[in-house]
This record gives C-alpha cells, structure tokens and sequence, in this order.
RNA sequence: AAAGUAAAUUGAGUAGUCGCUGAUGAUACUCGAAAGGGUACAUGAGAGGAAAGUCCGGGCUCCAUAGAGCAAAGAUACUUGAUAACGUCAAGCGAGGGUGACCUCAGGGAAAGUGCAACAGAAAAUAACAACCAUAAAUAUUAUGGUUCAGGUGAAAAGGUGAGGUAAAAGCUCACCAGCAUUGCAGUGAUGCAGUGGCUGUGUAAACCCUAUCUGGAGCAACACCUUAAAUGAAAAUAAAAGUGCUCGUCUUUUAUUUAAUAGAUUUUAUGAGUGGCUUGAAAUAUAUAGCAAUAUAUAUUCUAGAUAAAUGACUAUUCGCGACAGAACCCGGCUUAUAGAUUUACUUUAACU
C-alpha cells in the first residue's frame, strides 16, 4: 500500500465516526472523509462482540487485502474507515465478497477512477 | 482378533504470483556540518499445545527501609523426596472402586470448648414407649423393684456374631471379629505385623473452632528518560504533623519559628508525542553419569517472534485422511478449561489357533 496510511491515532478514529460520512454495504460499511493530504488513510474497527481474536484478525486481513488490490481505482485525498456489519458472520466471510462489496460502496461515493 | 488401560508425538503438504513485521548489509540513491536517518534491493527469520482462563508460584519495577513484634485476614493440611518456588511434580502409605492393566481422594484434630442432628421415633447423648421377670395388693388390673434382650422409626440407636449364664437379663463371662490404649519387631517415615490390657467414649470440622506451616501491597497502562507549558524558590537547628492495620527502631517529607546565605539551578503537577523497559533465558537440542522416578550434574552445539488500531495473508494449481480448538503483548514454572483427526510404545481381559 505505496499511498496509504494507516490510522493509529485514537482520536482520527473518533474524529471519522463523528463527522464521516456513512455508507451503507451488505458485508462492511464505511465512513469516508476528505483530508488535505496526498495520500489515502484508512483504519479498520471491529468490535470484541462481533467474534474471537482468530476471526477478528481474519476479517482484518481480508478487509486489507481487498483495500490493496483496489488502491490504484480510488482517488486520493480521503480517510476511510471500515466496520463490519453486525448481521454477517465473520466466518461467512470471502475474499471475493469483500472486495466486490468494497468496490460498489466506493463507487457510491463517486471515488473510483473509471 | 475384539474390548480396554496408561504414556508420548503430531495438529495438512507441495509449487507459483502479489503483499506484511523485525534483523543483517565494505550494495545503490537520497536528507544532514556530523552523529545518524529515509527509500530501494539482496540475504535469512517470523504464533500455540493450549498463545486462552488469569487460578497458584517466582523473577523484574515502584510504594522511604522491606527490619523486629503484635493483631486481623487469607491459603495449605498422610509420608519421604524433587524444585528458585508452589496449592505443582515423583515415589510410597491408607481408604474406596474395577475380573484385570489401572483409576479416584477437602486424607491433621471430635478425649480443649461451643453448636447442630429436620421428619419419623419412647428416646438423637443426663435414653426407656411398649415389652419381659419377681414381690405385694386384689383380680378384664394397680403399685414397687430388676432388665434393656427382641419390636418398629431413622442417614445414624450406645461395639458385631455365636455360646454360656439368669427369676428375666446384660461384655456379666468366654471364643472370633472390629475399634481404642500400650509393648516389641520391620521401615528414614506415613504405616504394617505380632503380643498384652481394660471392656468404650455417636455423627458432623464441605459448622464455629484448635494445632502446624506460609503470606506486606500494587502491577509493564509497573517504571526510567526526553520535549513543551505552568508553578515554586536552595542550607542548618528546634517543635509539630505526615509517610502500609497498630507499636518500636532508623530514614524521609511538609508546615511554623529562628539563624545563615544571595543566584543558577531545583522541585512538583498536568497535557501531548516518542524512546527504553523488550527478549540470552531457572533457554533449547544431543550425549554421558547418578537416581525406581520427579530431577540433578558435566560436555558439545545453537540463537529460535518482538508487534503497539497491533506483523504469518490473498489468489491460482495440485495431493490426501478434506483439516478441530484457537492468535504471542514484560518473562519463566505449573494448574484448569477447549480440541476434528492421525501415529507410536508398554500393558490387561476375553476368544481362537499352535
């Protein structure tokens, strides 16, 4: 992820919750922002009662890997910020079906390059 | 062969493409006065048997010292050994279970004291309802004395079974068994075996309690360093107060008073970011020696994750038995709980054959 940066600060994460922008997927949603930057930032939040250690680092993988993969279609200059949607067991999770849901959420955005 | 018992190992493999986190570098480019940093490239490494629960025991850090005594609270509880230590482990003892291999155990003290023992039953620990026997009265019974065998109740009924004995009976006497005390022998010891004695004293300590041993508290979000901001203003003596439940001893801090000194440092708190702590250790592997074993000692070799919104993945192909429980977070030793399947070793019982 050459031009991306992941969040780690806590208050970026509270920062996004409350003044992102919500957009709504069958698998994630996303909250997504404007910054002044050059670059992409992204962080992903999964919360303990959505499953065990083993599942939440399995989605997060898999959410990242969908990201990387999609990089070069996305404009820069915006925060993203991933959940999970409460309803989908993580273990029903797929590489494809993150990636395609990833992909039509952005584009309701209007930040893919067609 | 079937059924089982115990112990140990393993926890999908291979190839390709793209990617993640540390480490190393006489490499290339780049920032910088330098120290050093960044990017690329190359090399090699990268989750578990439970990483989990956070239930015990240690290391390490801070709480002034981690010192002594007392109190309180908590933990442990057959013996000997192992260990840094343990509530863990090993080998034994005792009790119970299983045809057996083997398994299970809140396994100190009830003769220090207090409490409790529902219902039933005459009576639940100063026992006497009904019954049996003797004597007297007088006669469908009553009174006094002896006895506690047999009866029913109950989780438990005052040692058990049998014989003698008696008016009727009873450890009243005897034999065997059980329990208690004591002596001898064997064993480091728990304990076992044998003898002797008197003839008994219920259960409950997963009720209080007693005895012995052990335990100061909080935790890596500990703690140390750096930057920024704000506040304060140094030393000595005396007194008072404070510093973990209490007391004592030493030490420290704060406040007040007095005295001395006169300028470049000191201290505390809060906020924010980062670095260290952080992985060479009661380490792993192999061999030898000692020991039944847990384990110890010696020698040789090896370095084997170190993240911080948190690194092991995705896709493609392929093989099989079609993949369970599950993700390091300061580090070790255990315990407990979860776990698809596969493999190995030793042993037991039953059946068949030789």
């Amino acid at each position: 992820m050459k031009n991306t940066i992941i969040i780690k600060k806590n208050y970026e994460f509270k920062n996004l919750f409350s003044k992102g922008k919500f957009y709504y997927g069958e698998y994630i949603h996303i909250y997504i922002k404007e910054n002044t930057s050059n670059y992409n930032k992204i962080g992903i939040a999964i919360s303990g009662k959505q499953g065990k250690a083993v599942d939440r680092n399995r989605a997060k993988r898999l959410i990242r890997e969908a990201y990387k993969n999609l990089e070069e279609h996305i404009k820069k200059g915006n925060s993203f910020l991933i959940i999970i949607n409460k309803d989908v067991k993580i273990e029903e999770l797929t590489y494809n079906n993150v990636e395609k849901n990833m992909r039509k959420t952005i584009d309701k955005a209007n930040l893919l390059i067609k």
